[in-house]
DNA sequence: CTGAAAGCGCTAACAG
DNA sequence: CTGTTAGCGCTTTCAG
């Protein structure tokens, strides 16, 4: 019997076939459950027991098999983390902010590409592959929190950046209003006369951007300025090159402006590549604010005046929210604001 | 008996829980051999049944379980991308790419962070939580072929960038000492001297950083010149400050050149502020070359020449051969050289 | 404290 | 072309 046990491994290990609980047990000489509570960590199992097990586990080189595991309790332990586009550094960063975040909550983060267009955004919503994943951390770029909030489904979601209304999905961001209204006063307090602001193309569509440019016009009003609208720059494609040719565009029109806040800092990179093509100098021709403090905008020449969100804090936030809501809470939606700050580096420096 | 079965599903829903194959199988009234092969468009199913089938599984809103499914079937359908820091451009870069490929193969893709110390990166390998990806593609830093060859797992893998000799793994990457070759010469065509090397501190750990160096000290003989070991700047911590520090340290020590080879973009990023701040001017002072091309190498001031390797030839053929592994390939390690070309941009422009 | 047995939802022979 | 049945490896009542 013993002899018939032994082969049946060793033929395991020859075709490299991966050793089961049940093999533990036979080795050990206990039932599959003890094998299983003593892998699990669980209570329960007298310690000369426990320590037996444990060398056999060692002997067999036992792994426990997540799939199967994943079956047997419905959880995968997996959280998908949705945003438009890795390649953006503050997505890069945040990402790696989630990933040791996750790891902390016993998670494994899954990475989605939305690539911001509603459609994909939606998609990434309506069919999380049947149980792929626990658990969703969105951050929407096309999509409203109420469309968002339409097609709940069955796995929780946190959303991140938004802070609209219908409230029912929980959600953490920065408070835009506040920390646009503190970048773009900053720009005022540092003399500059007119201030563009060079933002996404529709800021009707996007709450963020709206809220970001309610911030700014606060600003201007409290320093006793009108908003003027022709130094509202909208960005077509949402990147560095976009942000550059919008810049570029508005130049030749002939507009000018000594103040530039800008939506994030790959704006403000693209921007500051369409001014010193236009021989302008920053920051004594254009002072420059960017959003998001990415790790490039310490390298940038000159180097960028940004405000910086506690990323950090805005993932634990979001996993400890998702965690909830995986472990069953069915509360409201609840809303988190994180810190922010702002950096200020050489592209507002006072003139020398 | 009809009565019972739609109250089951009835609780179901209101419970929120999942409908099952079965269920699909009773309203259908055919077996869940049926519905399994209609699901995964499998032939030998009539037409009518098909459709009958289709609209059962409309009706419920049927979704396959993944997770059942691999435990039957012993796939996951992911697989992992292990790389050691996806806020550095280049790997969130290769990481979109590989994204892409990974779904045009029916794949999921799985970023693992090793942040590049022997020990996570060996553990990546050594425990890829079992089963949970059917093969990984690994980009190491510091361990060494030699060393992944021997902990070969059960799991196939695909090492990208290397390319030593214990051939017993699957690798692919680019040409190290032609390219590494190809940048210098450019500098040494465009009339620098004194051509620097800014690389990682130890070129004997690091496979590819010795090719890199063979590449540009053959282009220097070729060139008539003796390498200069002063004129290797080694950068202890692998990023833009480290390299930036390691350069303000050989200035301040009196270190000349006039061109400069580093091994990354993030290097020559670096390397770029350090010169700034000492006051020397790029490209007519110093000529700067960088290796990926990443997004930014754009937007520096100036902008970065560089080796642009062919990232999607370097996807595609990893998530071939890996694919290949999965389904069973046992033959011996296969190597792939993609393309690169030099990208010629302001950091060697001519004096004007 | 430990064991036996019944699933989790799907796939894969093997029959028919 | 379709149905039956036995697993995949683990967790989890429920007994003992």
């Amino acid at each position: 019997m013993m002899t018939t046990q032994m082969t049946d491994r060793r033929r395991k290990k020859a075709r490299n076939a991966a050793v089961r609980l049940q093999d533990v047990a036979e080795l050990a000489g206990v039932s599959v459950k003890t094998v299983s509570n003593v892998v699990r960590d669980q209570p329960n199992v007298r310690d000369e027991t426990r320590k037996r097990v444990q060398r056999a586990i060692d002997e067999l080189g036992y792994v426990p098999n997540v799939t199967a595991r994943r079956l047997a309790t419905g959880r995968t332990g997996m959280v998908e983390l949705a945003l438009p586009d890795i390649r953006a550094p503050y997505y890069a960063e945040l990402a790696d902010r989630m990933f040791d975040e996750a790891k902390k909550h016993g998670l494994r983060l899954l990475i989605e590409q939305t690539r911001g267009d509603l459609d994909s955004e939606r998609g990434t919503l309506v069919s999380p592959q049947q149980g792929l994943v626990d658990g969703i951390i969105f951050e929407p770029v096309s999509m409203s929190t109420t469309q968002i909030a339409l097609l709940q489904s069955r796995t929780p979601i946190v959303m991140l950046g938004d802070v609209t209304p219908p409230m029912s999905v929980d959600h953490v961001g920065v408070d835009n209003v506040a920390a646009a209204q503190t970048a773009t006063t900053h720009l005022v307090e540092r003399g500059c006369r007119r201030i563009a602001y060079l933002s996404n193309q529709d800021p009707n569509l996007i709450n963020t951007e709206r809220q970001r440019l309610l911030g700014y016009e606060t600003a201007l009003r409290n320093a006793g300025r009108e908003p003027d609208a022709s130094l509202y720059v909208p960005v077509t494609v949402p990147d560095a090159d976009g942000a550059s040719r919008a810049i570029e565009d508005v130049l030749a029109d002939g507009l000018r402006f000594d103040g530039l806040f800008c939506y994030n800092d790959m704006f403000a990179i693209g921007a500051l590549r369409a001014l010193r093509r236009a021989g302008l100098r920053v920051p004594d021709d254009v002072a420059i604010v960017g959003w998001n403090d990415i790790l490039m905008a310490q390298y940038t020449n000159p180097s960028l005046t940004t405000i910086a969100p506690d990323i950090k804090g805005l993932c634990e936030n979001a996993l400890t929210m998702l965690n909830s809501r995986i472990d069953g809470y069915q509360g409201i939606g609840r809303h988190v604001d994180v810190d922010y700050r702002l950096v200020v580096r050489e592209s507002t420096a006072h003139d020398a």
